[in-house]
DNA sequence: GCCGGTATTGTTATGTTATATCATTCGACC
DNA sequence: GGTCGAATGATATAACATAACAATACCGGC
């Protein structure tokens, strides 16, 4: 998948990078890049230093395989990475999970808001939410 | 302004505290800690340890004096201290200026699909946009 | 005024996240 | 096989944030 879209457009999907995003799959959940290094190491059983992940992420983040969550300085992978997207981040802060959902209302709204009201040209837009997960919320009474 | 919430609420208005708040005025821009921790040491002419400052920090943030901006690792004056509120930052990449703007609609947005679609419990949001600001921006042929 | 408890600040150390820099290796191409 | 650019390795350090405990300030009751 990943593979495919790298040879279309041209880049290489390493292997560094691939285990990087092959953790990050497999994690399923956000995961800090220290943890990553750790997890990396027993792998691969030799020392592997952050510049080395922070490059895989910053590919893997450029190609939009892999999101940060800013409000967490974790990284996840992205649920559709093979289009632009406007997405909403809800992270949960009793498990750690993260849900991303598509919403072009939001980010509508918002350049609205830029443009009318500022003047200013939107580049990207970073949209987290706080909470807890319907796990871990317990039900109304 | 600030100190009349404080009295208000029952909470000190301590001098670090204050001083922060004012660089952050002095400032007008998102300012990082470590900056803040530079400039109180030059005009108290002795050492501040960073536990200072972000100790001051969690009170205004707590407060509801300064937001951080998570995407920036900075922290900057509310401009609405007086009342819960759900703001947007628009953050220049060129000059480094924020803008907080109010706009329910998309906390409401936000709160639709947390609950419609996810069943997620909302305590807080996080929404910023990276983009160029009305001066940084060139004028359209 | 003094005492005792609580909030705040000082101090030191350390944890966590991220990047700069330069050397080395890899891989495609000629 | 030699050349060039991309990628990785390796070391060091920058930037951001908190833990833990000691010292001090503040505020009530006495
Ligand atoms: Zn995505
Ligand atoms: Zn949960
Ligand atoms: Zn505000
Ligand atoms: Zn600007």
């Amino acid at each position: 998948m990943a593979t495919l879209l790298c040879n279309e457009r041209g880049v290489k999907l390493t292997a560094a990078r691939r285990q990087v995003l092959e953790l990050l799959w497999e994690s399923g959940c956000p995961t800090g890049a220290y943890e990553l290094i750790e997890t990396l190491q027993q792998r691969n059983a030799r020392p592997v230093n952050p510049p080395t992940v922070y490059r895989a992420l910053e590919f893997l983040i450029t190609q939009g395989f892999v999101h940060k969550l800013e409000s967490r300085n974790a990284y996840v992978v992205c649920i559709h990475p093979d289009r632009r997207h406007a997405c909403i981040f809800f992270i949960c802060a009793d498990c750690g999970v993260s849900a991303e959902l598509e919403d072009e209302r939001v980010a509508d709204l918002i350049d609205e808001d830029a443009n009318d009201r500022l003047g200013f040209h939107v580049t990207g837009r970073v949209v987290e939410v706080q909470g807890t997960c319907r796990q871990c919320t317990p039900a109304e009474p």
